[in-house]
DNA sequence: TATTTTAATTAGCATTTCTTATGATGGTTT
DNA sequence: AAACCATCATAAGAAATGCTAATTAAAATA
């Protein structure tokens, strides 16, 4: 049993094609049909049913697979400690960031980050939280941006900063004319949300839920952005909550429309997240500190309400 | 990087010589050499410290041994999944027994074990609770049978049995009169006791303890066997304790000299202890199984009070 | 039935791993 | 200090392993 069979192995799993499972490990497809016999031969136990299409696991191939995953994850781990060792931060990275952070975060840390860790490959994904949770556990990601705490076993979380809640209120609304926005104001039933899948439509939701037991889930209108909710509420549609960051690009005609909470401001908190394993932990650190960085001049608040990300039950 | 390599380098770790490692492996000393040296020059670091005699690790190559231990360990899991998948119980089993378990226990279950399960290689070995734990750790132990609890984290403990104490006591001691002990009758003082090592010899001081305070480092006469504790008693040298299953193979003369404790009795608690990673946890449970079902004729106490088999600070 | 898709098989080449033989180095013995 | 021993590295060839290209086989699709 070599590592590169058990890797052969979770690419034919993961595509359920040993033709497109070759092409991702850059060999040709005989080659995968051969070592993956020859595993087969030596623990004497079938690990595909090749009679189904496209092809399946077999109950212990399964079982194979999830300690293939474990077996070729710690093997990596093996070049993150000489890594570690020598101080070297490079390699190839994958980062995934929700919508409603990706935007006004990427552009503020980017350019310092490939400026002060120029060996290190970043890809970035935007990918919604729930995505980017299955990508962290099957090692597609390693790690992500999100609206936390996600209480999950298998993935670690580190806070890199609080971002308040800033109510969008047009001209015509009846909250207006207030200065100082209280949570206890907010009517979920007025106020314009993202679609369903983005997190922070869940967390306006929760902010909202805290004064009133149930909610009409009639939104009669949903959005895929927050450049959208922006217009939609300018056309007198309702009021909207931003993310503080969002509210610094603003245009100057719309900074009016601007209400802040009473202190404590209800926020969201935004963590760096990676799997438990803590692989590329090196990286990981270095964001966090570019990232830390950078946000503490931009979000100076002292004390916050933290608003839970996930829909509750 | 193959696994082979890494158990290369484990082997190499293991007996700082790279000709004795080599004769492990079943290869010969070149094979390591290069494999060895390939590895390094593929991760661009040095694992060990050639300069030193006996070679050494180096700081990195702690960390990669660690690992590589993970790895090898995971890698034979694999195995584990399809015997478990086929129900296959077999393959080389490695067994330590404490001295004061090994002679009264293995006759009892070894014929009936092997009789059921003839595919299983048993290795057993005498060691030392002490030596158990690390070898357990360290791979070398598939599992033990010692007395618990131990109370360490990597260790996973199953109870066979309990096993009760049996107070010895020739007749000119003071005690000889008394049809049934209590715990607050003993006197560690007049105690034979075995020699340093013995978790038997711990239980027994943990039982005195309970109602002294301090105690008298200045135990005169030790033993290495509790068949020699039996001997020196009868020479009248004082009183010891046997575990019960010790009492059953005595002479008849000296069954006299024999003297239960009140309900309910001090005892010590038998166990099955395995790595926490649960390797080869079929051949356990089938000796669990066994052990359990002999033992359950041999031993009907309903309340035990359990000893700690481990020193008190 | 013809076509397409996909995995297995075969044969040959390239690479890797291993062995035997030998060299190098450092410490120990006489 | 010379000879010796222990121990790891190196070199060259043999065995094995892993890979590719070309082909076959089988099943799904049209």
């Amino acid at each position: 049993m070599t590592i590169t069979q058990l890797y052969y192995v979770l690419a034919v799993a993961e595509h359920q094609n040993f033709t497109k499972a070759a092409e991702k490990c850059f060999v040709t497809q005989p080659t995968l049909s051969m070592q993956i016999q020859k595993l087969e031969d030596q623990l004497d136990v079938q690990i595909f049913d090749r009679s189904k299409k496209p092809i399946e696991l077999t109950e212990v191939g399964k079982k194979i697979v999830t300690q293939a995953r474990n077996i070729v994850n710690e093997s990596y781990r093996i070049q993150d400690i000489v890594d570690q060792q020598k101080g070297f931060i490079g390699g190839e990275f994958k980062l995934g960031i929700i919508p409603t952070i990706m935007p006004t975060l990427l552009p503020m840390f980017l350019k310092t980050f490939i400026k002060r860790h120029p060996k290190v490959k970043l890809k970035i994904e935007e990918l919604t939280t729930e995505e980017i949770i299955s990508r962290i556990k099957d090692g597609h990601l390693d790690a992500a941006i999100a609206a936390t705490p996600l209480e999950d076993d298998s993935i670690k979380e580190r806070v890199l900063y609080f971002e308040p809640f800033v109510c969008y209120i047009p001209k015509n609304h009846k909250l207006y004319g207030k200065q100082k926005i209280d949570s206890a104001d907010l009517e979920i039933d007025d106020m314009l949300l993202l679609e369903d899948g983005h997190c922070f439509r869940d967390g306006v939701i929760n902010l909202c839920k805290v004064f009133k037991n149930h909610i009409d889930d009639k939104f009669q209108l949903e959005s895929g952005s927050i450049e959208t909710l922006i217009k939609l509420s300018n056309e007198g549609l309702g009021m909207t909550l931003l993310p503080y960051l969002h509210t610094l690009d603003i245009r100057e005609k719309e900074k009016d429309n601007l209400h802040y909470f009473n202190e404590p401001p209800p926020a969201r908190e935004v963590s760096i997240i990676y799997h438990k394993s803590e692989l590329k932990m090196q990286i990981i650190e270095a964001l966090q500190d570019v990232i830390s960085g950078i946000i503490r001049g931009a979000i100076a608040f002292q004390d916050v309400k933290i608003i839970s990300p996930v829909p509750k039950k």
